[in-house]
DNA sequence: CTGTCCTTGTAAAGCGGTTTAGTAAACCGA
DNA sequence: TCGGTTTACTAAACCGCTTTACAAGGACAG
């Protein structure tokens, strides 16, 4: 049987739609006589209310969307776990896409925004951006940022303190006697690498003054950057007591390179990571790393999102930023002083 | 300024709006002239066709829905990726709901196929059912059941072959000398459970007859129940050399505690995995374990929702089993016999 | 007895598309 | 020149809900 319909619930109560739908939406008291049948027509035809209908009627769709790299890695996962979980506590819906860091994708899916798919967006990148990104997030109004910037837009903005982050890492690691650390991480044209590497390149300095030694592998956060990232370390037999690998990706993707060619963690090579999202703590051997506070980062990128007064423009919060902590575990030895 | 509508279009193209509409869907063909004049309009209102409208005039919303225990595990979040990954391809959206094994939740989500809110959907549960998500199932339609049975339900589903993986885990251990080994895993209550066990039990017989000795703890795939089976075992002496842990978490937790114990693995107890999604390859040791075709899985799933012809729901597609593999690491010791 | 205010609703106009059933005009062959 | 066919469209119903504007009938004050 089809499903039933407002009509047909009115029909069956014997009072009009009107009627039905403003009690339904609480912009109508009833008497206890209508309400009880109007109920009980609603029980008996299993009423659903079409929502595709009140979306239309409504102009909005009571969805956020959220697009993002990947989400097969630890680190989006779990944020996408957290969103997901806001979203449906506040009887949102939550509609997903993941871009794999192609711009195509990422424009097509901040169009939604505009035709009122989505009642607003949380936009996750990964990539330099050459304008275009930052052109269509202004005109697409409601879309929150977050985790990594996109230069050139105005709208509300979410990261972790990278800067802390790279400071904690550095820091850690200059106390431990480490004066030439490798850096593998994001380019320096995205924030995240340019504020880790500055707060970690502060530290080593603030420890070292001259003499510290930071050399600096840019790539992307990802598996295949980690090892290759590593054997090019291991090739150019780079000087470096240590390494500091700027996400959970890159920290497995050197770590595998390393255990492979022999060397051992910590002693030959100390290494910090970054996110601590994935099971660090198990590896061989566990890893210390500064961790991101990603499900925080989600939830609050729902609240700016929906807390957000958008209809001054010029009048949006500033960007925000949430603190990072350095868990220490077992991949930092001490430097011998020779 | 307020969107364009088809009506704008229309009207600034001097055509009705039903040209433009049938024209877009591709039921009409238009000479040059007016091809040329609607598409210029198009493009100068940037007209973008409002997805509510459409969905209520059409009655479908070209959306499926991906109902899961949880996201932020390796293992779903692969699955998720491949999903939407698939769904993107075929110019599906995607919504997605964590159940985090709440019944109220997985029945609410299933009623969504039935508002029409999406096409379909592909339901993940985690745990036994008393009949009731099975009802809910079976009144929906649209539905296919993946990695876990909901009993009762008469869908498309699509599993793993836990038999052949537990068979595989079995095999490997006893061939290495094991004769006594814990199975840490799923109720038996659950497909995966019951199945994967059975595989397990008779590899054992098949190498040891009646001395094999194949104790079990049932409980449910997370890191936690791996901790506490784990404990457990410790506590209890239990007299096994290797065991059995039938997921990623389950392997993790136990994982976690024999370290902390200093059990060393494989020397004093063997192990192995189930699912390999995570990096198993680089925890100390690295896990030999029975690997899922998670992002296949995916991919299949989708492939059964859309593919199947709903209309004859006596004649709905058969079981389908996708194959599994094991992947042998160093978390398997020979048993030297005294 | 009349005017006013509640109470309890309702009619009807959208929201922005899709789709069915046609129609006016041009063409075309006999 | 006439009937038939094609071409190039269109009017209007409909999808199912929301919302504005309004109204009948009774209660109540003066």
């Amino acid at each position: 049987m089809p499903v039933a319909s407002l009509r047909d619930v009115a029909q069956a109560a014997g009072v009009s739609v009107t009627t039905v739908s403003r009690f339904l939406n609480g912009t109508l008291e009833l008497p206890e006589r209508t309400r009880t049948a109007v109920e009980a027509s609603i029980r008996q035809l299993n009423y659903q209310p079409n929502p595709h209908a009140r979306r239309l009627s409504r102009g909005r769709s009571d969805t956020i969307g959220l697009v993002i790299p990947d989400i097969a890695t630890p680190f989006f996962a779990t944020l996408v776990a957290a969103v997901e979980a806001e979203a449906d506590r506040r009887g949102l819906g939550l509609t997903l896409h993941a871009t794999l860091n192609r711009r195509e994708r990422e424009l097509s899916y901040l169009q939604a925004v505009r035709r009122n798919q989505v009642d607003g967006l949380i936009f996750v990148t990964n990539h330099p951006d050459d304008g275009t990104i930052a052109d269509a997030i202004n005109a697409s109004g409601q879309v929150v940022i977050l985790d990594e910037d996109v230069a050139g837009t105005s709208a509300p903005k979410l990261f972790c303190d990278n800067a802390q982050g790279g400071y904690l890492a550095g820091r850690h690691l200059a106390e431990a006697g480490h004066r030439q650390v490798l850096f593998v991480g994001g380019v320096d044209a995205m924030l995240s690498g340019a504020r880790r590497y500055a707060g970690f390149r502060r530290a080593m300095t603030d420890v070292w003054g001259d003499d510290a030694r930071t050399p600096r592998y840019e790539g992307e956060y990802s598996i295949n950057f980690g090892r290759s990232a590593a054997k090019r370390m291991l090739d150019a037999r780079l000087d470096v007591s240590a390494v500091f690998a700027t996400s959970d990706e890159i920290t497995t993707g050197v770590l595998e390179v390393l255990n492979a060619a022999g060397i051992r963690v910590p002693k030959d090579l100390s290494l910090v990571g970054f996110d601590d999202v994935g099971p660090l703590h198990l590896f061989a051997p566990a890893v210390t790393a500064v961790r991101q506070p990603v499900r925080a980062l989600g939830v609050r990128a729902l609240s700016l999102l929906l807390d957000t007064d958008w209809t001054d423009p010029t009048k949006l919060p500033p960007e925000e930023i949430m603190p990072v902590t350095l868990i220490t575990r077992n991949s930092v030895a001490p430097v011998i002083r020779s």
